[in-house]
DNA sequence: AGAACTTACGATGTACGTAACGATT
DNA sequence: AATCGTTACGTACATCGTAAGTTCT
């Protein structure tokens, strides 16, 4: 039982029990992977794989009950990699990152410009993704952290971290009825809104889920007639008098976005809160927690760890 | 970075720090593992070991740091062996059993006989030991399964398990002075027994803590001239007249210990619970499960996965 | 002098990629 | 016909044990 055969091991089932793709993805040969597989089904004694002639379809039952005991090895084979450049070069390094648009935009940039300056030997990979995206990204280990809104409290193996806390704006052109009738002091209702059509994050953004419920429970009918995945967007389509936006409040900003009017609509939807996710049994470097204490003060190092240590399910979810 | 580096790194530290005996261990040439242990450090870029010329000592700090995911790393991978030998032939293999001498020699018989007798090509191997010993040969991963009635909830790694409940019994060859008045109907007292020799366990052995303390509330003194591992050692001096024996009721058969009296102390002596200990983490092979539900029918597969489970620190620790 | 680790060397075995082959859709 | 996995083969590299060497007790 080598290195080799388990990583041949888990990117199969990763890439969906396709070889060719497994080899690219470690960087090998086909009929390499081919050996590998077989080499480790010899040596425990036990068909990992359901092939049909000689296309592999799933695992067998061994094949599923292997499988998290080859995942977690992995992980700690992955820490003890980060152990030791941690200790040999703490400052030195990679910091991924996976968050949604709205948070590599708006929130995370005075954080990244910070941690840069303070830790310039530290080269920083940013992807963007949705909130599901950012999830498995994380718990397959291609990122060390993921910032988004919604979805990371729901995976048992990743620990959610709540960050800061926002509310949703209304926003809409200058001169428009509904920023008369604000700053005439008339106070914002959802009736108004169901009134426009409505510009918003896609379903599964940036506390989309939260406008949806403000509107069922209202017994309201909203009607979305754009739907993107970041304010930018959806500030361009309110601009030109499409419809009514409803962005983040993080996302609007009044010097940069003249020509348009925000209005503060925090009692009409539920407060949203931003978490920073990290796989459970991961070992962090020393930077990571200097990053997440940079984007979140509050989340100093102990405060982590102790999350960390923490069963699933025990996480403390208040801000 | 390969298993037989991360094997030598880990058997260093259990070893001591002596290379030589790591070799031993491990079945290999001492240079072997010197040229392990140097190519880790190389490959980390980290020197794992606090070096005195060429003698080694003890563990730096990235060494510490790296102990812990180096031990459950190739406890994964005898987990990955295990499932692979119990898909392969789940009705063969070795159940190892670390037990004190009481257990082995009156509580397990029982059940090792039945579990034999349903489990013929398990083979299935005892060692004896103190409790401490015991919990550290499971830690390590050298036994299955460790059977004591001390210490064993002592340890966050391993999850402990109780099994049955027990109490002492106070034995005097007959016709002692004790028996005739156990006859005539005097209850025991600890007075009485402290106006006696006694013959007991050692320290840290079945359920000896429970006897001291009951002597230290009492304010009384009790004088031990003799005190053994085992309750046969203590019942062959006990007829010998050296003194009076207090033993664990299941040490106690009538018909085979005849010549002595036994006399129950339940009401001197707190209750003692016997405990099955397994590693946290570890994969429990089928037979596994069936020998402890053998010997402790409360303890089923799906009582013990959840006991598993659960966070160290949660076990439901009452019978 | 002896115990303990390191260095050097040679033989064996292992691992990997290329190329050709077979099966499936 | 194209895609996908297996088999065959040769080279290169890695591993391991023996033996000699060095340092410290």
């Amino acid at each position: 039982m080598n290195f080799q055969q388990l990583r041949s091991f888990r990117e199969t089932v990763r890439q969906g029990f396709n070889l060719t793709g497994v080899a690219e993805a470690l960087n090998t040969s086909q009929p390499g992977v081919s050996r590998q597989l077989k080499e480790l089904e010899e040596e425990l004694g036990v068909e990992l794989f359901v092939r049909a002639g000689r296309r592999f379809l799933g695992l067998t039952e061994p094949g599923k009950a292997l499988l998290p005991h080859v995942e977690r090895l992995l992980l700690e084979a992955e820490n003890v990699r980060r152990v030791g450049a941690d200790f040999a070069s703490a400052e030195q390094g990679l910091l991924t990152i996976a968050a949604t648009h709205t948070q590599a935009r708006y929130a995370l940039p005075s954080a990244v410009k910070d941690f840069c300056a303070a830790h310039p030997q530290v080269s920083l990979h940013l992807v963007q993704g949705s909130p599901r995206q950012i999830a498995a990204q994380v718990l397959s280990g291609e990122v060390d952290l993921g910032v988004a809104t919604e979805a990371l409290s729901e995976y048992p193996d990743l620990v959610a971290l709540p960050c800061y806390r926002w509310t949703h704006v209304v926003v809409v052109a200058e001169g428009h009825e509904l920023a008369r009738r604000d700053a005439a002091g008339h106070r914002l209702t959802l009736q108004d809104l169901a009134a426009h059509p409505l510009i918003s994050y896609e379903p599964g953004y940036t506390g989309r889920g939260h406008i949806d419920e403000a509107f069922a429970k209202a017994g309201l009918q909203a009607r979305f007639v754009l739907q993107a995945m970041d304010a930018d967007v959806i500030k361009t389509y309110v601009e030109l008098g499409i419809g009514v936006g409803v962005i983040a409040s993080v996302a609007f900003d009044e010097t940069r976005d003249r020509g348009l009017v925000a209005i503060d609509a925090r009692h009409l939807f539920a407060t949203n809160t931003t978490r920073v996710a990290i796989k459970r049994g991961s070992y962090l470097r020393g930077y990571v927690f200097a990053f997440i204490q940079t984007f979140a003060p509050t989340l100093t190092r102990p405060v982590i760890e102790a999350a960390l240590a923490s069963a699933p399910g025990t996480a403390a979810d208040g801000l």
